[in-house]
DNA sequence: GTGTTAATTTCGGCT
DNA sequence: AGCCGAAGTTAACAC
């Protein structure tokens, strides 16, 4: 990984044309060829980037670029699309390099895979006699996160969030109201489970006989380390 | 900016809870206090951070961690919320600080503005006979995009996205179901337009009665400027 | 790989 | 300040 400091003009060509004026900015050349251009502020979002995979060739000024100023051009240029990035570097203040190796990455815990997959472990939380059919249950309009049944044997389609909002219980009806057209499935109900639900969500759901079920991550997370201490 | 090069672990903990185990990475310190943990591959997206606005204070490990060969612990505190990140760092290879002054920011050009204003000057490209009535025509809910009318007269509202997706379709079909109970435009169709549209956004769509055009954004331009040429 | 949804989304525009 | 929608979104995950 490469970490210059340089005030420097950037212009970008591809899905936009954009461009960054004359300023002091950090670039970092990552091992991949990616290159990312940050101010000293705003969020983790780069002023201007190039994603990989890419490559980028230092290339010196031509004779109009010198006249301006220019040091050095970085010409930055993705691999499989016409998308390039170039850096002229008016001063440099810092340049250098390191060796950081492959990182062992992030650990994540607590998001709405993680819930999606405990509640299909443990689906009998939402009722007895509950049995999982499958996750990620794929109709025409995109994928219910959990077809069950109940203990009669009818469908039940589960919507999982992290936070129960009124969008979720849209995306829940849109899924029911197709579902309920296949006369295999027919008729199916409809739970939408969270970890917190917003009141809105909740009188919209049930005004539509949706049941709302509040999930306890830390409870879900218990079962399944009580299982695995049984067996 | 403070730019370090350090071999260290991180903790997040907040909206969820996340660890990065010991490696060497990139971290930076903006002016505003927030901080950027980078890998060196991945995208622009750091493998952590701390949004601003937020607080950073460096502080001697205690005992435990002097023992586990931390020499530094950065606790950054987000302002508004719980949210906290600690990094621990065992190894420092780089450090420096730099000034870098406030960015002029970043000028764009070439954005669906620009598509939409494109299908409003071309709007016979959706249909022989098409008439542009007005872009951005207010509802109660919301503006439409481009209100049009088809040869014979009758209403065409039109929905333009970059990338056409079920929300889309929801929009528009909000929009129509409200339209369609003002006499003075009943009846009026749905035009889905969108460089690209999904497969189920279509599927809903079309289930629903809304057209679905793809638009091509060099085809619109290349109308313009030939346009252009011959006035 | 393709396709879809979530995200510690971020960012901008408008009310 | 909050809400809504776009983004050069990126990232994760199922088929």
């Amino acid at each position: 990984m490469r970490v210059v400091i340089a005030t420097c003009s950037v212009d970008y060509e591809g899905r936009l044309n954009a461009h960054l004026p004359l300023a002091t900015r950090l670039l970092i050349v990552k091992a991949d060829g990616s290159v990312l251009v940050h101010s000293d502020g705003g969020s983790y979002k780069p002023l201007n980037w190039m994603a990989p995979p890419c490559a980028m060739a230092e290339v010196e000024p031509d004779e109009t670029e010198a006249a301006e100023g220019v040091v050095a051009v970085w010409n930055v240029q993705h691999a499989k699309t016409e998308d390039h990035l170039r850096v002229r570097l008016h001063e440099v203040h810092h340049d250098s390099s390191h060796e950081l190796g492959v990182d062992p990455g992030l650990v994540k815990d607590g998001v709405e895979a993680h819930l999606q997959k405990l509640l299909a472990e443990h689906i009998e939380t939402l009722g007895e006699g509950y049995s999982l059919v499958r996750r990620e249950y794929m109709t025409a309009i995109g994928p219910v996160d959990i077809l069950a049944r109940d203990e009669t044997g009818a469908s039940i389609a589960v919507e999982i969030k992290r936070r129960g909002e009124i969008d979720g219980v849209e995306q829940l009806t849109r899924y029911l109201e197709l579902m309920n057209r296949d006369p295999a499935l027919r008729p199916v109900t409809g739970v939408f489970a969270a970890q917190v639900i917003k009141p809105q969500a909740r009188t919209l759901a049930e005004d539509r006989g949706i049941r709302c079920v509040t999930l306890d991550y830390e409870e879900l997370k218990g079962i399944d380390t009580s299982l695995h201490r049984l067996f």
